[in-house]
DNA sequence: TCCATGATTCAATAATCCTTGAAATATTGA
DNA sequence: TCAATATTTCAAGGATTATTGAATCATGGA
């Protein structure tokens, strides 16, 4: 992911509205959902969800598709897991700091190349 | 991670030079860096330099230190991590298929619960 | 104490973002 | 074609954020 793209993602991720959107939508699964039920969901106004939607499509962390009288707004999962990637890679450098504790309660992965590179905070 | 303190976070990282502050103390380390010395690496002003040192201490992702006649700034790697972590169990609801894409390049975890929740993409 | 250094705070301006409600667009069914 | 539904677009406003330069504060050395 670039860095202009990664900028948008965390402005559009910023937003209380548009985090919501985003879990809702990730919940909601690659169906997705229409634009009025997630104004519904979030409580807020068609307009107002037209808006932050396009911000979000803007970044790229959703799709839109028309489905009869509605559009369909689903989750971009590359987009995202693309941003997590990003945070730990890109922006934290793949830190081995950053990397031993997110492996410390995720036991996840090996635990070998956890406090090798820089274990000196 | 709470959501007030993601937001704010997001937030601070959607800023060009914000990011990249954070990037060089990252990388400078637990020693930190003095707050002159990151102004003249991102080429801003001090007082703008300040304003947004000010701001990403507010998210929590950075922290100060005086040090003689300078304040030294340095990551705080918990606070990255917690950020991930959010972005990743939180926000995307710790799904399988972001969780999966993350695993296909990073080869980082056990490939056996990758596709096991919802492989329906 | 006085001066130089390193950094922050302040005020003003410009730019961007959010919200609202009204108007416009696209689709479907009668 | 007409009306109803679903959504977007537009314009106006208020609020927040970014930048700039000048003024202020804190520290250390002469």
């Amino acid at each position: 992911m670039e860095e202009r793209q990664a900028l948008l993602s965390f402005a559009a991720l910023s937003q209380e509205t548009r985090l919501g959107i985003v879990r809702t939508l990730v919940v909601a699964g690659p169906d997705g959902m229409a634009a009025g039920a997630i104004a519904e969901a979030m409580a807020v106004s068609p307009s107002n969800v037209s808006f932050h939607l396009k911000e979000l499509e803007r970044a790229g962390l959703i799709a839109q598709r028309r489905e009869s009288r509605s559009i369909v707004y689903s989750a971009n999962y590359d987009a995202l897991s693309g941003l997590v990637k990003f945070l730990m890679e890109d922006c934290c450098a793949g830190h081995a700091r950053v990397r031993a504790l997110l492996e410390q309660d995720d036991n996840c992965c090996s635990p070998s190349s956890a406090t090798a590179e820089g274990g000196n905070v």
